[in-house]
RNA sequence: CGUGGGGUGGAGCAGUGGUAGCUCAUCAGGCUCAUAACCUGAAGGUCGUUGGUUCGAAUCCAACCCCCGCAACCA
C-alpha cells in the first residue's frame, strides 16, 4: 500500500486593490512565502502556492472615485501591478488570482448559502450612518466631527481620539460630517446579514488553545481577541460594488470584502485545481498562511469558523505566520508624510536578488525589521559579495585556470559531513518558519568555505583533491541559495551545469563553464 | 488607559537556568587564488531599571521605564 502523499497549501494574504506593492508587503508576507513554497518544493512536497487581489471594498470605491474612474477598472489596475511586480520579484505563484473571478463569486454564493441555511450566518437589523446628500451608507470612521470630551477636530466614530482616548460614538460626536462630500450624515435602519461566532466560540479557542507550533504574536493576539468571548459580526454591506448577496431582496446590498476575501483562497485552490482542490483543503494536507501582523484574527479565528461551519470538513489552518512590522530608515511607512517605499522602487535601485537577500537575512519575525539603505549596501557587499560571491568566484576561477575547469570524484568525508550537516540543519529552520536564521546559516557556511579555502592553501600545492574539497562548498551553495535568491542560484548551478534536482547535497564532479561575478558590489548616490 | 511585540558591546542581530555569542564597523598582524576580496588576533557589553526565586538568571517571577504596533475597510 502506497501511501497518499501529504498536500500542502501555501497561502499569501490577498493584498488590497487600492495601492500598490511596497517593501512592507514583500518582507511581511510575500518573500517569506515565496522562500517557504520554494523550499517545500525543493523538498519534494506536493505544494501550491496561491494568493490573489482583493478587489472589493470602500477603500477600492473612494480612490476610484478620485481618479474618476470605475472601480472595475482601478482594481483591475492594481491587480495588474501586483501581478507584475511579484512576477519581477521571482515571487511565483502556481496561481494568482483576484475576487472577481467567476469561479469566486460562485465559490462565496455556495459558502454563503451554505452557512445561511445551516443558521451560521443570520438576518439582523442594526442602524448605519447614512449620508443623505451622497444616498449611500458609510463607514462608520468616515464619519467624522469633534470630540465631545476634548474638542479635538480630527474625531472619527468609532474610533477613539486621538488626543484623549475617548472612544468616540455616532450619537455624542460634534457636528458630524461626512468624509466623502462634507454634510451631515443621520442614522438608518438597515438589515444585515451576521456572521453568528459565538456558536463556533468553543471550538475556536480550543483549537487555538490546542497549537502549539503558532509563534507567540499569533497565539497571544488570537487568545486575546477572544478572551470576551465572540459576537456577531455584519458580513454585508450597503454597496454597489462587490459579490452580490445570493438570495433575493438584498440586490442593493454586497457580501463585506473581509467575509468574502477570505474564501478567496478557496477560489483560487479551485482555480488552480479544479475538482482536486479539496484534496488540499481536506484529510492529509496542511494549509500555511503568510501575512503581516495584523491579519493574524481573519485567520486564526474568521477562516476557521467558515471552515468549521461548512459541511466539507475542511481542515483549519495548519500554520499562521505572522511577521511585524517593517520601518523604513527608523520610521513608520506613511503615504502622507511621503516615507514610502514602492516594490518597484526598491527592486530598480537595489535589484531582484539584492533585495531579496537583504529582505531575508531580515525578516520582522520577531521584531520589527527597520529597513536602512546603508545597512542593504553594507551586506550586499561585505557579506552577498564579498563573503558568498567571492568565494564562489575564486573557487571556480582556480579550477578554471588550473584544471581546465574538470574535476573527477574524490573522497572528503570530512567536508562531505560537515556539508551535509549544514543541510540538515538549514532544513530544519526552514521547515519550522525560521527563514531569517536560515539565511543566517548559509551566510556561517560561506564563511567556514572561506576558512577551508585558506588552510588548504591551494594556490600553493595545486593538490587537485584540496580543489574537489572546495567545489563542494560551490556547488552546496548553489541549492542552499535557491529559495531566497532562485536566480543567482541558477547561475551558479549553470556554471557548474548542474540542474537543481532538490534541498540536498550530492557530491558535484565534472566539468564547468567559464566563470564570472555574479555577485557585484553595488553603489549607489 | 487596555492590549500584541521588543529593549543584549558603536550599528544590526542570535541566545529561554550553568563560564555572554555572531555579522558589520575599529585596531594590529598574515596571505595573495579571488570582486583591494580572504585568513588570524585584539579592543569593546554590570544583557532597560529595581526587587525576588535559585548553588547559579540575559534566560523564571513581580513592579516599573522606554520603543514599535493594534484597537480603523491602512501590511
Amino acid at each position: 500500500m502506497k501511501k497518499e502523499k501529504e498536500k500542502k497549501l501555501i497561502a499569501v494574504s490577498l493584498p488590497y486593490a487600492n495601492g500598490e506593492a511596497h517593501i512592507g508587503h514583500i518582507a511581511g508576507a510575500y518573500l517569506p512565502a515565496d522562500i517557504y513554497h520554494r523550499f517545500s518544493i525543493l523538498t519534494g512536497e506536493d505544494s501550491i502556492f496561491i494568493s490573489g487581489t482583493d478587489m472589493h471594498g470602500t477603500g477600492v470605491v473612494l480612490s476610484a472615485e478620485k481618479e474618476g474612474i470605475d472601480p472595475y477598472v482601478f482594481s483591475q489596475k492594481h491587480h495588474e501591478k501586483f501581478k507584475e511586480i511579484f512576477g519581477k520579484l521571482d515571487i511565483k505563484f502556481d496561481m494568482y488570482s483576484n475576487t472577481q473571478s467567476d469561479i469566486h463569486i460562485e465559490t462565496v454564493h455556495d459558502f454563503f448559502l451554505d452557512l445561511y441555511k445551516s443558521k451560521y450566518i443570520k438576518i439582523r437589523e442594526e442602524e448605519q450612518p447614512y449620508c443623505e446628500y451622497d444616498n449611500r451608507f458609510i463607514p462608520d470612521r468616515y464619519v467624522e466631527g469633534i470630540c465631545p470630551v476634548c474638542n479635538d477636530k480630527n474625531a472619527k466614530v468609532s474610533e477613539s481620539c486621538d488626543v484623549c482616548s475617548t472612544l468616540i460614538q455616532f450619537d455624542t460626536i460634534i457636528e458630524p460630517r461626512c468624509k466623502i462630500c462634507g454634510n451631515t450624515p443621520i442614522l438608518k435602519k438597515t438589515k444585515n446579514f451576521f456572521l453568528e461566532l459565538e456558536l463556533l466560540e468553543k471550538e475556536i479557542r480550543n483549537y487555538i488553545d490546542k497549537k502549539n507550533n503558532f509563534r507567540k504574536n499569533v497565539k497571544e493576539f488570537s487568545l486575546e481577541y477572544i478572551k470576551n468571548g465572540l459576537n456577531p459580526r455584519s458580513i454585508t454591506r450597503d454597496m454597489k460594488y462587490g459579490v452580490s448577496i445570493p438570495i433575493k431582496g438584498f440586490e442593493e446590498k454586497i457580501i463585506y470584502v473581509w467575509f468574502e476575501a477570505l474564501i478567496g483562497y478557496i477560489s483560487a485552490t479551485k482555480e488552480l485545481k479544479q475538482n482536486h482542490w479539496i484534496d488540499y483543503w481536506r484529510n492529509n494536507s496542511k494549509s500555511i498562511f503568510f501575512m503581516a501582523k495584523d491579519n493574524i484574527v481573519f485567520h486564526s479565528i474568521i477562516l476557521p469558523f467558515i471552515l468549521l461551519a461548512n459541511n466539507n470538513k475542511l481542515n483549519l489552518p495548519y500554520q499562521i505566520v505572522a511577521n511585524e512590522n517593517l520601518l523604513l530608515e527608523g520610521e513608520k511607512m506613511s503615504k502622507s508624510k511621503n516615507h514610502f517605499m514602492l516594490a518597484k522602487d526598491a527592486l530598480s535601485r537595489y535589484g531582484k536578488d539584492n533585495l531579496r537577500f537583504y529582505i531575508a537575512a531580515n525578516l520582522p519575525e520577531k521584531k520589527d525589521f527597520n529597513f536602512k539603505e546603508e545597512e542593504l549596501i553594507n551586506l550586499v557587499n561585505t557579506t552577498l559579495s564579498s563573503n558568498i560571491g567571492n568565494y564562489i568566484n575564486r573557487t571556480l576561477t582556480f579550477l578554471y585556470k588550473n584544471f581546465d575547469g574538470s574535476i573527477n570524484k574524490f573522497e572528503s568525508n570530512d567536508d562531505e559531513d560537515y556539508i551535509k550537516n549544514i543541510f540538515k540543519s538549514i532544513n530544519i529552520e526552514l521547515s519550522e518558519f525560521r527563514i531569517k536564521s536560515a539565511v543566517h546559516k548559509i551566510i556561517e557556511f560561506s564563511d567556514y568555505a572561506n576558512k577551508r579555502f585558506d588552510t588548504l592553501k591551494i594556490w600553493e600545492n595545486k593538490n587537485i583533491k584540496n580543489m574537489y574539497i572546495l567545489i563542494q562548498y560551490v556547488y552546496a551553495l548553489g541549492i542552499l541559495l535557491s529559495p531566497i535568491i532562485p536566480e543567482s542560484s541558477e547561475k551558479i548551478l549553470s556554471i557548474l551545469n548542474k540542474k537543481n534536482e532538490g534541498f540536498y547535497y550530492t557530491p558535484y564532479f565534472g566539468k564547468i563553464n567559464k566563470p564570472y561575478i555574479i555577485f557585484p558590489k553595488i553603489e549607489l548616490i
